[in-house]
DNA sequence: GTGGTCTAGACCACG
DNA sequence: GTGGTCTAGACCACA
């Protein structure tokens, strides 16, 4: 899978990968079970430590979206992936809060707001499995 | 207004109040012209850092939501306001698709990620002008 | 308080440390509220490096153990301790199954066990709220 | 005996078996001098490599529990099995320790975590010789 | 001064 | 070869 990071971004690298492996697993490049690859290959591949990327891989496994095999190497969840516990709706909430606030302030109506999310949503899962 | 503010919250806490100010602006609880405390009281009153106020109101400054007058003092922005720029729709964009990836790869149905947006939206709008 | 760490345990500093602070809230020689040492302090009174006592603050925040105010410093939990969750039950059965086991098969008598284990559990909550 | 692994746990897999095997004798199901299958048998049957069974047997012979004889194969300690040194009451309570302590921050209490040691040691007794 | 992030490089346990 | 741990040292955002 292709990673695109940005440097001079305000995020963290290790949350853009984290943002990154997400999105793969949402659109479906990553397929459940399948192998990642090693915080090594990864770092040298992308031009970073190999902290970094060991830390967004302690994230994703934290959170259940990758299993770490002991020596062996690190795999998409390939049983149940973390579910819709309340935590996660109610920080999506807190998440969504400021954008469309900004929006709403900004003059956007409701209409494009709408527009935007269900691009952003649909590009996600128009290729769903494809990948 | 009232100001909520997490001071374990991985935001920084500036951060935190330019969300809050421009969430005021957004529901109708701060209308355009209508004076905003002094960056001395409005720090004394939610206690804390000068600074962190200053640097809050510097960014709201920056964007145009409000304005600053050396002796009249802090005002929501009376003229237009910052309007929707393509700067700002990508912004939106970049910041809506790891919500709403994390949201697929939980297996939220699209249904429902629209139905929070919407809530989150209708929110801020529904009680527009009453504040 | 003082912290006593093994330099050549097999569990690493960073869990040794963990344990001395749960520890610590435990007998009550650290109430909740109370400040810890910065990072770079505690990792300089104890001689190990700023990372690993950084890495044991994280664990100890996120199982919210002890709370980290930004760019302020660390405090033991002063609202609820994490709770007696199901998992926590689950996770303390599974690493006591392999100390009874082994106390078993060295022909330990289930009186002396449980003397062992009244000990331990009592050495702390006997000081309780002296430290 | 029936092997159970969690290849994701933080354990290594050669200590998983070394406890899985001290259970079997512990609760009666491996009776003295009964043969256990060879490195190589019991590696196939549970898919995991020759090296990490081979280190499982040799710490479970280098503390007393099984023997392995070059032809005949591996028995579990057909004489007296490795009694209650001062070296491992120490360590049992050495690891008994964080386990309480955490116990008690999280607000156990005495009652609830003898109850869990005593279910915890009986599941090991009850059944004892019955095996 | 505080924690957060990133880099660089080392050694070890594991399988 | 893999991830885990530890060290050392640097820069930054925050308050």
């Amino acid at each position: 899978m292709i990673i695109r990071l940005d440097l001079q971004s305000e995020l963290p690298i290790y949350t853009q990968l984290v943002h990154q492996i997400i999105e793969g697993i949402a659109d479906g490049r990553l397929a459940p079970g399948e192998p990642l690859p090693s915080v090594r290959s990864l770092a040298a591949d992308i031009g970073i430590n190999l902290h970094t990327v060991n830390k967004a891989y302690s994230i994703l496994k934290a959170e259940g979206f990758i299993q770490v095999h002991r020596q062996k190497g690190v795999v998409v969840q390939p049983g149940p992936m973390p579910g819709l516990t309340e935590e996660f709706r109610s920080r999506l909430k807190d998440q969504l809060r400021p954008l469309a606030a900004e929006a709403v302030s900004r003059g956007m109506e409701e209409e494009e707001f709408f527009r935007l999310v269900r691009e952003t949503f649909g590009a996600l899962t128009r290729n769903k499995g494809e990948g």
